[in-house]
DNA sequence: ACCCTAATTGAATCATCAT
DNA sequence: TATGATGATTCAATTAGGG
């Protein structure tokens, strides 16, 4: 199922889609064309100032001194090595696309920083709340039990990026998702093991958070690329939810241990994948279908909520009320005398059971009519 | 109590202790000597760009921030204007000191980044979720439900701070304290309000989040610094903890708010000094969270108890029956014809042993495993 | 005094399409 | 690219007011 191509055997022309790339992120990132992806899921390293060292955006090793002029040194590496691949992500990105980046405070204030800098326009910080966090165990700090999260867009004014907004409410116990999730750590059956019962890799993501990033920002038949690939939880989620992935790693160990995952993965029905649309993705119907379709017919009284206002309905599909005519909305806010109002909710008509009901259930009424009709 | 003062009658000789001084934070900072700040509580201004006006659904205005306060004319002003008062700070804190900084993703960032190139030392990002945050009117991101707090030390390998860890875990049932907290933002009583009822200052911090910080991280007696003191929260409480303040405000309305406020406190006795323990969290869970964790699989068929109705769970947590989709309540409700509907208990699942049994039984295995989380 | 409903409000980077 | 029309969108808490 999952293919895995080194640098060399691909470019922008040839297929990347569902592929391990094994390689250096930047380098392996020129394979991909440009604007080719929806969704960038990145978990860089935060190897700053730990004993494992730095590495420089060529991946040469940077001795690790004590020195306050290395302190700075370290810092500005970290800022290059993030710049690069930063940029080669977005280079990659649709203008439609977003972009999440997961990290601690050892690194997430610099990739977010850098960000900015170079013109993503963030969405949401959201934290990852760990039910079950490694204790502090000298007793010096709080319980570091969260990470970070940031979402953002390719640019300040990208518009049309992909929120699942309805989707994620209806499955929420109909109120709007936080920015502040709970999720355990990846253990048990879950978190992959070596022959020895090693843990494959050490920070390896809970497939529930990423199930729920993807089902947020991205549409079945996404392409999501996950620049630090790892262990491949993002491969092995993006697959169960039938959107394609891309993933990028250097290390040979990694690399197999993700495609053997991803490969016992079983994808999703289309059905089960099918997501909640709102309102917004609905087709535009006039008020005027309504008039033509006979399901309002012209003279009819409408009403407020609590009848304290009323129109009439004009064979052109415009109201009067007052005296004054305009339509559904603008007269729906001239009579409340505020500047907007959905007229569709606002406006009610008198069904024949005498309920008063919005005219939004007659524009529902129609939607099923076309839907039906193809 | 306290005193008003402003930079010119004050040098670093002369006592500035429990005094609000009134000007610019940096300069203000020079009336204040070297090594004699044990705690800095910083809430700077968070650079948000606002571009237009909004509406909430009815049509009410949202009375954002658009203080003067609040603009800067980029990233770069804003980055000089941090290292400028960080570095103050940096100047008067003891090598045993602390400091706090506030804020979102709008500057939450550039602030952290700074820091560490600046030298301090991270100690924790501490998490202030809100139980009560502004929601998101226009659904096109998550609710912005939290903010983040950096608590860092002077330099990297400072020893000594003040973190009364056995107090936390005492007034924490006996479990080390996390860094997601919870609290409500300030409103009611404690909110300050002018002549005319409307609120002094637009970012006034709750008191508990300021009395937990400074329970944490400071002793009786110590002098705690905050140079963007507003309505003067953090001078309240410390003089309510016991603890010494020095507050710095450029606009003369928030120095006499805070003064007057201040002045009304009560300081608690030495034996009521004590952590006082943290709101545990309202126990949510939604329905996508079962899917997530893999408790329910997408394409399980959902029965009521008499199996009068079925419906389908989809990977995004809605539910389809007849042809529809929605939340488990919204669904349970359509099937049946009524308004409202407990999905929770109106569906069932099948139990291994074929027992029909509620989803709200899988809803409790989720509780158990997140009430470790507070 | 009590209950029920309505109104208010909070650090917010909050729309899209046709013309 | 700018303008105007359409029409989509809110949670928890407190406070005020009516009965």
């Amino acid at each position: 199922m999952s293919r895995i191509a080194s640098p060399a055997e691909l470019s922008p022309e040839r297929e990347t889609v569902d592929t391990i790339i094994r390689g250096d992120c930047v380098a392996a990132l020129e394979a991909l064309p440009d604007r080719s992806v929806d969704v960038v899921f990145a978990d860089p390293p935060y190897n700053l100032q730990l004993s494992g060292g730095l590495q420089r955006p060529d991946q040469s090793h940077v001795d690790a001194v004590d020195d306050e002029w290395d302190r700075f040194a370290s810092f500005e590496a970290y800022d290059a090595f993030t710049r690069a691949w930063l940029l080669a992500c977005r280079r990659v990105l649709k203008p439609t696309g977003t972009i999440w980046v997961i990290g601690s405070y050892h690194n997430i204030f610099r990739v977010g920083a850098t960000l900015q800098d170079l013109g993503f326009w963030i969405l949401n910080d959201v934290v990852w709340r760990k039910t079950n966090p490694m204790p502090n165990f000298r007793g010096r700090r709080f319980q570091n039990a969260h990470e970070t999260m940031i979402w953002a867009t390719r640019d300040r004014d990208a518009r049309g990026y992909t929120f699942n907004y309805e989707a994620l409410k209806a499955g929420n116990d109909d109120v709007q998702m936080r920015s502040d999730w709970l999720f355990p750590i990846c253990t048990g059956g879950e978190r992959l093991k070596d022959e020895n019962g090693r843990k494959v890799h050490s920070t390896q993501k809970p497939e529930a958070l990423l199930a729920r990033v993807l089902m947020a920002s991205s549409k079945p038949g996404d392409l999501v690329l996950d620049p630090f690939f790892g262990s491949g939880t993002t491969g092995a989620v993006a697959k169960r939810l039938g959107r394609h992935y891309v993933g990028i790693e250097r290390e040979q160990a990694y690399v197999d241990a993700a495609a053997a995952r991803i490969a016992a993965v079983e994808p999703l029905g289309k059905a089960e994948l099918q997501v909640m649309p709102g309102k917004r993705s609905a087709p535009r119907v006039a008020f005027t279908v309504l008039l033509e379709s006979g399901l309002v017919a012209p003279g009819t009284v409408l009403h407020d909520a609590r009848e304290r206002y009323a129109a009439v309905v004009r064979a052109d599909g415009t109201l009067v009320a007052n005296g004054e005519a305009g339509s559904i909305h603008k007269t729906g806010a001239r009579v409340q005398g505020l500047d907007a109002c959905n007229g569709w909710t606002f406006w009610h008509f008198r069904t024949p059971e005498g309920r008063l009901a919005p005219i939004d259930e007659l524009r529902e009424v129609v939607r099923r009519e076309m839907a039906k009709a193809g």
